[in-house]
DNA sequence: GACGAATTGGACAAGCCTGTCTAAATTTGT
DNA sequence: ACAAATTTAGACAGGCTTGTCCAATTCGTC
């Protein structure tokens, strides 16, 4: 028989989806504890597991920690770039379009689970581990701005858009879509959808007041009879 | 020493001294190794005096680190409000003003010592101590939002700038100025001079972009009498 | 059902850190 | 110069944590 229904206790785990719960719990309490403060004991209680499982998987806290990173930068990228395909290349809506992919990207990579873990550890670790970081840096930041600089890239060669330099439209888009949850991210926070949303609008409404093409290229903007 | 003798020279000039060198080097430690793994030997040997004195002066290590934030926080709210005295209420070239006053928020408030630590404390003890931080959110963040946003509010009755929220302006303004330097803050590193300036460069040629007026594009807007 | 591999829980040593204590040296005010 | 307060160095106990070891148990697979 098997006995995995019951809600409370861990299910029977193979051997990889262990490591899984080791290094997700790990995650959450170097989190939550900072590197130096991490308890192992703890950890593999809260992965359910004995801490003898811990040391057999990955070694010692060290190798846990780099492990942790490794695993929340390389998901966290797989995200943003699967949001980043649903970019809106050719809008309807530019305003609402561009307003759901802001949306998107936070609740998907940057408010969600690993977005949260993955940027508090880079805060709070990131000059412990000056080797690392940088390799987050080039997985991370190093592709996915320009992959996102790319996008807002073809929007202006398309006509929707007036920008000068793709990349600075493309990190002032995103300070702009999450100024107003700067610091509810600084408190370790999740905002509310309603806030997300909000800030999004008028994150994007002052992007495209600084940038929208104001000579209505593809007609459909020509009723928006501005000044 | 008679108590009470003397009121105008109660504390010992290098006893006080001291005390400061203390706050002053645990910040230090605080931020580079976190709470749980700061050093109280590390701690007095960088401010230079002996572990005991640490303890006759905080008590001991959580009195220490309340005392940190709130020293940090008081120097950095005297660094903000001095620097927001400087916004440009008439300014005379909209854009260079603007770009100055953000170039001189960042050296003086953002990227000095005092806001990097601050900013690093809030980041990883934040969830650790909810009643300190939320004490330092209504005294910080609470109060310079709102007299920053009184400013661009003046600035747009004015005639200088057309704004529909003030406050969803100055945030934007902000993450606009800071766009560029995202990364280097979340690494804990300190932007060049070039840095710091082309990013606000950027930034306030993109809010301008968004938010001045309109009427008169090219000119100079310093001509208009004020009403 | 049986066998090998993985897991568990607990004991264990070694090291580190906090916070206290003491006696000696130093500084301060008068 | 004197007396009180402060500072210092070092020792010290108590607690906690890391990482290892091991015997007993459970799991996966044939």
């Amino acid at each position: 028989m098997k006995p995995g229904v019951s809600p409370d206790t861990f299910p029977p785990r193979s051997h990889e989806a262990k490591r899984v719960s080791v290094v997700d719990a790990a995650a959450s309490v170097f989190c939550r504890e900072g590197y130096a403060g991490a308890n192992i004991d703890l950890i593999a209680a809260e992965a359910g597991v004995s801490r003898q499982t811990v040391y057999n998987h990955h070694g010692d806290k060290e190798k846990l920690f780099v492990a942790v990173v490794r695993d929340l930068t390389e998901r966290c990228n797989a995200g943003i770039f699967a949001t980043i395909a649903s970019f809106p290349d050719q809008p309807t809506n530019l305003e609402a379009d561009l307003v759901a992919f802001a949306v998107r990207m936070n609740r998907n990579c940057i408010c969600n689970r690993d977005g949260r873990f993955l940027r508090k550890l880079i805060q709070a670790e990131g000059e412990r581990c000056p080797e690392l970081f940088a390799e987050w840096r080039e997985q991370g930041p190093g592709r996915t701005w320009s992959a996102l600089a790319a996008r807002f890239a073809r929007l202006a060669f398309a006509g929707h858009l007036s920008i000068g330099d793709p990349d600075v439209a493309a990190r002032q888009f995103f300070a702009l879509v999450n100024a107003e949850l700067q610091i509810t991210f600084m408190l370790g926070g999740v905002p509310t959808e309603e806030e997300v949303l909000r800030s999004a609008t008028n994150g994007v409404r002052t992007f495209l007041g600084a940038f929208a093409r104001r000579k209505s290229p593809a007609g459909k903007q020509a009723a928006l009879a501005h000044a």
